[in-house]
DNA sequence: TAATTGACCACTTTGTTCATTTGGTCAATA
DNA sequence: TATTGACCAAATGAACAAAGTGGTCAATTA
């Protein structure tokens, strides 16, 4: 047992400056500099630039994935789950940062590394919403539909109202991402409904 | 009455140039050119290349909404209505050579003018919807909610199910498409509608 | 001797220079 | 009076120079 943890002193400090400048405005100078840590250091544990970029981002969506099941209530109706699933992602601060920025990035300078990163986080988020669809159809909580569109669509609407809306809007509440998520997506805007 | 109307053989010649070489590269020389015109003839009837290019997006954005109004049919439901004007939106977005030639310019050189033009209109698309949304709430045929907000989020969701869904999938047919809006949109996911 | 480091290097990105091109003007022209 | 194209200042981009970056490794620590 070392007196620091040297490579989660790079982790943090990586994290830190992709949520703050990206990954291309990142230098691994300045990671290093941040962690204290001599820039060799972080070759030591890491092969590249982009594996430490991939760690950073498989532990983001295994910590989202992990907390959104740990959140999910047997016992509760799906739009519950749903929505507090959604809450409490939108919770994570650092996450929602680092995932926010990487969208803009992918966005503005379309960097390779990142939109692959994008793709990776999309896919394990749809696969995850997906599973969770198929559950609630099966036990008749939520009518006919297919998963992985439906975990897509899902997905999307997420990204419009955190990422896209706020380009030209006031950003919004949590509490309003989620009523709005309930309102279009799982009530509908028939009157006939809710 | 002249013999030739100088000002519409510009605009021709321009609306031909911007459609095929994009907006940076095409010349006030190159237009002067196509419409057999002096050079400084344009700067009679328009004060810079911007604003020639404005008026020719003008015209765009009112053909677009033109198209779209006249497919609103009082008779049929809101959410048809809302089918039809977004897809024919978006069949216009993809057809129109201008249209085309912009999105790719805006992709790969980010050209300002060319942005700004793009984002005006979205800006018209969302409006013009959220206008419709607007007076669906009054006639009380879907439930109170942010227009501009849910026709941004409408808009969004079109899109993504025309667009988006077909870069890794089988892409959607017309009525597919119309059901899954319905579904998504209007009817809501919950068991207790529709 | 195993872990750590920062000077170092090949390569990329960014800044600078300057000839060419382009948007826009206006005196000459029809 | 409407139209024009030679003309000019400003914008552009090609070519080169300077600075910055990812990644390595011999020297240094603990």
């Amino acid at each position: 047992m070392t007196v620091v943890d040297r490579k989660q002193l790079i982790i943090d400090a990586a994290t830190k400056s992709f949520s703050l400048f990206g990954y291309k405005a990142t230098t691994m100078d300045q990671v290093s500099k941040i962690a204290n840590v001599g820039k060799g250091t972080i070759y030591t544990f890491f092969v590249n630039k982009e594996e430490l970029f991939k760690e950073i981002v498989g532990k983001l969506i295994e910590d989202m994935i992990k907390k959104a099941n740990s959140t999910i209530d047997p016992e509760k109706s799906f739009s519950e789950n749903l929505h507090y699933v959604l809450y409490e992602i939108l919770q994570f601060r650092r996450q929602h940062q680092l995932m926010i920025k990487l969208i803009q990035e992918e966005q503005e300078m379309k960097t390779p590394a990142v939109s692959d990163m994008l793709q990776e986080i999309e896919d394990a988020i749809v696969s995850f919403i997906s599973e969770n669809i198929s559950i609630a159809i099966k036990k008749q909580y939520i009518k006919q539909c297919n998963p992985e569109l439906t975990a897509f669509v899902a997905f999307r609407l997420y990204i419009s109202l955190i990422s896209d809306w706020e380009k030209h809007h006031q950003p919004l509440e949590k509490e309003e991402i989620a009523d709005l998520f309930e309102l279009y997506f799982i009530k509908g805007l028939s009157k006939e409904n809710g």
